[in-house]
DNA sequence: GTTACACTGTCGTCAATTTGACAATCTTTA
DNA sequence: TAAAGATTGTCAAATTGACGACAGTGTAAC
């Protein structure tokens, strides 16, 4: 992958591509590459923070562990995604951890090249805070539009975010093919496998989705999303 | 109420008190009071800001009403409280309804001097940034820390949250009383009133919290937070 | 004080969900 | 290709929690 490349995922993304070519240029030229294998972890929730990523290549989990042993997953997060800003911005340590489900290439802006650009670009200050903004919207959309919901509406929602990801609110590359095996799912709406077979099951008699070995196919977004009503 | 007391919630508040008192002072000057009556609304979600609020005295009821017409609860905000801030930043409209269940004062600092203030010192703009980071932080262990947790968990992660306030992670005002009825208790973790008054009452006769009449007393707060584990 | 209202305590019933078990199917690895 | 491992489909039993009902108790208003 050469800079030209790299500079497209800048480019393509809603909150860098406002930035002026010479200071991505910029970033590029400190950034590192990060090849992890498949299984191998990025960061756990805790360790201090050493940069912003973007994903190259790959997929990553983004999850944490409860106090009973249980992995909880957040979303996956694929190619052309950044991730990892919010240490950036208090110095604390990472919120999640992070895993590689595939081989993956990553994109590392050291911390102190970022907080650098910022401390020498103030005008960039509104610009990341709006950023900030659109991540707690879309957590508290996230909170308010899961309460109340029943199972299966829990399950469309979630379906719905996996597909058009939950940190790219902003971007419009709605994924119709969804790589999860249903324990996954059930683990994210705090269900069992065996329910979750079963509504997956009923939306694929209905012709809402398609199931398959490890996959799930968004066919009638419409009626998905309907069913996040209930 | 006079300007010193008024003063007074700037400088403790935990992200407002490192303001210089010129700037504290010359945001009191354009500040307007806002009273609301009992069950009056402050503003809906998706109503245009029109400013950031400090709650001088009263109780102010932060929800919103889910597709099928019923409120979810997020919390309640009191005395000392800042809030409403996210619309400041983004410029976008309220996240949730905030109502006043009770008489309450409000102080409002307009958007536009709030904006102006940023503008004219953006050496304050990494304070801010860190504020919008800690709302992440809590929302993100409020996802994190509910998912996976038996109801009786939830519940105590709940009456934990409301004790320490949502709102307020960085300060220390531990409250160990909590004025809600079971039957909203029951509305913020999604679970029937009469499960709620079960639960609670096992939690008394452990002597872990009191419960009385629209009100709930934490005896045992390491307890409660070990039960968060469950 | 007394009347109205809000909140709590506690039933039993019923529906939804978990859990454990086991077989079948698909994918990966050797 | 064969074996191992992961994932899915399905059952029945046990559990959980929602819901309606109703009585009792605390609080506020007049």
């Amino acid at each position: 992958m050469d800079n030209s490349e790299i500079e497209y995922l800048f480019k393509h993304n809603n909150w860098l591509d406002q930035l002026p070519l010479h200071v991505i240029q910029g970033l590029i030229a400190v950034s590192k590459l990060k090849v992890l294998n498949k299984g191998q972890i990025l960061h756990a929730k805790g360790d201090s923070a050493d940069g912003i990523y973007c994903i190259l290549k790959g997929k990553i989990r983004v999850s944490n562990v409860n106090s009973q042993g249980k992995e909880m997953v957040l979303t996956w997060l694929e190619n052309g995604t950044w991730f990892g800003e919010i240490s950036m911005f208090d110095d604390l340590p990472r919120t999640h951890d992070a895993h590689a489900d595939e081989k993956s290439h990553l994109l590392m802006v050291p911390k102190l090249a970022f907080q650098k650009l910022l401390q020498d670009n103030p005008h960039f200050y509104p610009f990341f805070m709006r950023m900030l903004c659109q991540r707690i919207r879309v957590t508290f959309n996230l909170i308010d539009e899961t309460g109340g919901l029943s199972l299966l509406g829990q399950l469309a929602r979630r379906i719905i975010l996996l597909a058009n990801g939950l940190h790219n609110a902003g971007q419009h590359q709605k994924t119709k093919q969804i790589g999860i095996s249903q324990e996954s799912l059930a683990h994210m709406i705090n269900s069992s496998r065996q329910t979750v077979n079963k509504l997956l099951n009923q939306l694929g008699q209905k012709n809402i989705i398609k199931v398959d070995y490890g996959m799930i196919e968004i066919i009638d977004m419409q009626e998905l999303e309907a069913l996040c009503e209930i």
